[in-house]
DNA sequence: GATGAATGAGTATTCATTCAT
DNA sequence: TATGAATGAATACTCATTCAT
């Protein structure tokens, strides 16, 4: 029993050592440019042992996301569930989880991108594929009942509660791949923060209702 | 003359008719998986053809965006330059132009990030690279120019208008690219205009001053 | 018959015009490297008009062999038929023609080894290499009449004359190629010369009977 | 230690194999008609092993100069530090051992044209470079001892020993060159020797100083 | 389990040659 | 004759994946 938990524990701790090498290769190469022996000399291992812990190329690729979605979903989990907060308080929380996410791990979006496509998944094990759409659900669900909330009490327009998720969502990564793309992250890292701060806030104040004084 | 006219036309029409298939091949396969051999065969042409009108497969990609680009420009200088129409009527007649340039070519978006890519920057002959650039900054300054005149007019927040043009484009990006990869387009073509139309709502009104009544 | 004339020597200068050309790119750029339309450029010409000239790559490049061997046959036979001088006054002298023909062409020899090459002779057309085979013999049969001449008369060694002709022009052959591949040419053009100097030295030497004294 | 040795032994042994094949490839086709194919082919091997060992086909290709010009070094060290040899004779050993550099690779002589060529040399890694630069240097300069020496000693004529040296390896090179494109060898080996007898013959006599009797 | 050597399918690009005008 | 646009075969090199040890 002890033997057989502390190989569970070994072979769990391998599957990080080569999710941290993959998330450090692909965040500096891409997915398409790096290589499984980029990761493998990353991680310090042979590429063949890669094939021990993830299918293929995509899967591994594909469990960086769930890795983040994870920690997305506890963070969604919290705000959405805390009775004492305002649906604004909440969207106010969720902003900063957004920011809290992307600080940890800033490949997110394009991650989340290359997961959708269609080739890209049929690479993926069923049960890889269940995690991620499963974990996604529970997000975009989480941040749809805000909206469904604030709506509800009058405080943000009444639309679609998942659209305005998936507008939320959009909005963030938008910001972000623009950034990204205009390689201002690693020249001014404080452009993107206010770009994203000019873009949040833009968006709160797009999706409230004004009260009448 | 008129020979040369008609060789000058008979070319165009050429580069045409290979933009035509490397658009469709693309919007397909991705720039990655597509290979030349499929868009000659698209273009009912040989690969060595596509040679002599592009330099290699980068800039037949960057081409596309070109393309994009100057139907958006000729937009934007248009609603920029209406004399009649008020900040926030340009605004709207913008995000109108975002749908037609979005109808006009969907891809328009994944393009422009593929674009940024310092690896594909290499490939493209200095020419291509400074049109791109060129374009994209007369975009982005048509723009800030309605933002800038709104908020002079207290009709808009005043925000430094560049970085509102960015907000404005990564948002337009981000819900595009995030309906694309969930493959809605296709499916469900309304969603992703649902969708665009409510983000589109949202930065309207979460820019606007609200007057006070 | 004026007409047809004309067109005769048109027709000839426009083969000159190409030849030319050849020579200078085959030069700048070796065989393999240098392009069909590279030559077309120089020459101000189309590629498509090359070929109604020589019948492809190949004989194009040999017919720049048939011109230096027809140089170097005149001056064989002009040599060898010298009945003033002595074999070896007719050593020296062809020696000096030697001189002239690395001058007047110093690709020469890379020429002559490329036709050697049996993957070019299957390219060429049988009259064209009929000429090639015909100057050749001539201009071997001619430098071996010489050593003959002057092995007969007590003044050079007695070997086979074809057998020392081969080596007249091996040893030449290698001490351009040798100073070519070392790019000495360009640098250091004397150094070429000097070499060839005490190489033909050497020869002379090597071949003479000394007379005792 | 001795799994490390063998597998060390193995790598050797597979470097070989790939030499063996690509120098059966480059002579029979020469080095830009042989297609990496070819030789992975003879070595019944696939392409991309071809590449764990070298890293491109001018590699490979010089690799096989290296091979020959370590072995013309040992003979050279040994002829020039040879004590009991008087210049004459270490002459005459050294024709000898060009005798078995040629029986050992025939192609030895368009190797090393082709590995002067600055195309060539770019692609080579700066430590394959230095060995072939430093080996010829070596194999260059014993040969000039030889001929210092017996300059010194009144036996040969007085000429910069370095451009004798270049006279010695061109007219070798020379004979070479010219047998094997008049495709002598393989239908009459015996021509090729006699002819190179016959050159050493004529180069050694040329730079005999005659003892007056 | 771990290794890493070997695999071999996959692809952008070049360029001699052709042929409709 | 001359053109030059179009052709398409040919090829070096990469890299995800496998499998004998």
């Amino acid at each position: 029993m002890g033997i057989q938990e502390r190989k569970e524990r070994e072979k769990e701790r391998r599957r990080q050592q080569i999710i941290v090498a993959a998330k450090k290769v692909f965040s500096d190469k891409g997915f398409n440019r790096a290589t499984m022996d980029d990761i493998a000399n990353e991680a310090e291992l042979s590429p063949g042992t890669l094939y021990l812990y993830f299918k293929n190329k995509e899967e591994l690729y594909a469990s960086l996301s769930i890795r983040i979605l994870q920690y997305l979903n506890i963070r969604v989990e919290q705000i959405s569930g805390a009775k004492e907060l305002q649906p604004d308080q909440k969207l106010d929380a969720m902003i900063e989880a957004m920011f809290d996410v992307y600080e940890f791990d800033p490949l997110v979006i394009i991650n989340m991108f290359h997961l959708q496509s269609s080739e890209t998944l049929k690479n993926l094990s069923p049960q890889v594929m269940d995690e991620i759409k499963d974990l996604s659900r529970k997000s975009i669900g989480g941040i749809s009942k805000i909206f469904a909330e604030g709506a509800k009490k009058g405080i943000f327009i009444k639309r679609h509660p998942v659209a305005l998720s998936d507008t939320f969502w959009a909005f963030f990564s938008g910001i972000i791949l623009w950034s990204t793309s205009k390689k201002i992250i690693n020249k001014d890292k404080d452009y993107l923060k206010k770009t994203l701060g000019i873009g949040f806030e833009i968006f709160r104040q797009g999706i409230k209702i004004k009260s009448r004084s």
